[in-house]
DNA sequence: ATGGTCCCCTGACCGC
DNA sequence: TGCGGTCAGGGGACCA
């Protein structure tokens, strides 16, 4: 479910609620996630106190007092804050008591991730991200080199997380369309100059997306249960068969990465 | 190394 | 109403 605008939209919204509270008590009632839920994870968070609330790529972090609480949404996992303690609804795996409230980690299809970690920079998980978008490392340039001699098609280049951190499904499709690229294009066949089209596109529909909220599909909700209302401004993705803001051609889908890929025929080459 | 395929899991939806 | 098939915002293991 949640690409980078969904992770940065629940940072923000977290932030305020948990910086410089303490963590009085964990509730683990399902420790089967992507990876099995630590049996020392209570222990290492009981009284610890939160002091920062981060992000990288994708994932969330929770800086404490001593190591860092690393959280991953997996397709489905939400995290939601509330006032009082509410009955645990199906699939809240984890609850975190505060001394005003609760946060729980709610995941149904349970790809999501939450570990402990005493120095998360240096994490075999986050090691291998790429840059973040608005880092000189993510440009053209860079993107360019990468790709020479390979056969991959864009698309599926946009969601490698080594090239650059962050980016899913959903804004794969816009940030081509955004760029005017195909996004069945072979990433080796692709100009110096369009990458950074790229680049730059893939900025602007992360940054538009922040800014509303991120992307409300199905269930992606904030720590309060909002959704996102990026959804309206999509240009392409889940658009097939109807037609484009900018051509008015019929919007299409192939797969590519066996996941399903969205364009304007007019409008991307 | 690269890129394609399959799998993890639950729930929603669609056609019969 | 029920049933089977398909798909979903992610990522990693495996194979040629």
């Amino acid at each position: 479910m949640p690409e980078l605008p969904e992770v940065e939209t629940i940072r923000r919204g977290l932030e305020p609620f948990l910086v410089g509270r303490v963590i009085e008590g964990v509730e683990i009632r399902e420790t089967r996630l992507r990876r099995p839920l630590s049996p020392d994870l209570s222990s290492r968070l009981t009284s610890q106190r939160m002091e920062r609330v981060e992000r990288r790529g994708k994932y969330l972090l929770i800086g404490l007092d001593a190591g860092s609480l690393l959280i991953h949404l997996g397709m489905s996992g939400s995290l939601r804050l509330s006032p009082r303690e509410t009955l645990p609804r199906v699939h809240d795996h984890l609850t975190l008591r505060l001394a005003d409230g609760f946060l729980r980690f709610h995941d149904p299809r349970r790809f999501g991730l939450v570990l402990w970690s005493a120095d998360p920079t240096h994490h075999p998980l986050l090691d291998r991200l790429g840059p973040e978008p608005w880092d000189s490392g993510f440009n053209g340039s860079t993107l360019y080199h990468a790709t020479r001699g390979r056969r991959l098609a864009v698309k599926a280049l946009l969601l490698d997380q080594t090239l650059v951190a962050g980016i899913g499904n959903i804004y794969a499709s816009e940030a081509l369309f955004l760029a005017g690229i195909h996004p069945a294009r072979v990433s080796g066949r692709i100009a110096e100059k369009r990458y950074e089209v790229l680049v730059d596109a893939v900025r602007r529909v992360l940054d538009q997306a922040i800014a509303q909220g991120g992307t409300t599909l199905r269930d992606f909700c904030d720590e309060q249960g909002r959704p996102g209302y990026f959804s309206q401004s999509l240009n392409v993705y889940g658009r097939t068969g109807e037609p484009c803001h900018h051509c008015e051609r019929t919007i299409r889908e192939v797969r590519i990465g066996q996941r399903s890929t969205f364009f304007c025929p007019g409008c991307q080459h």
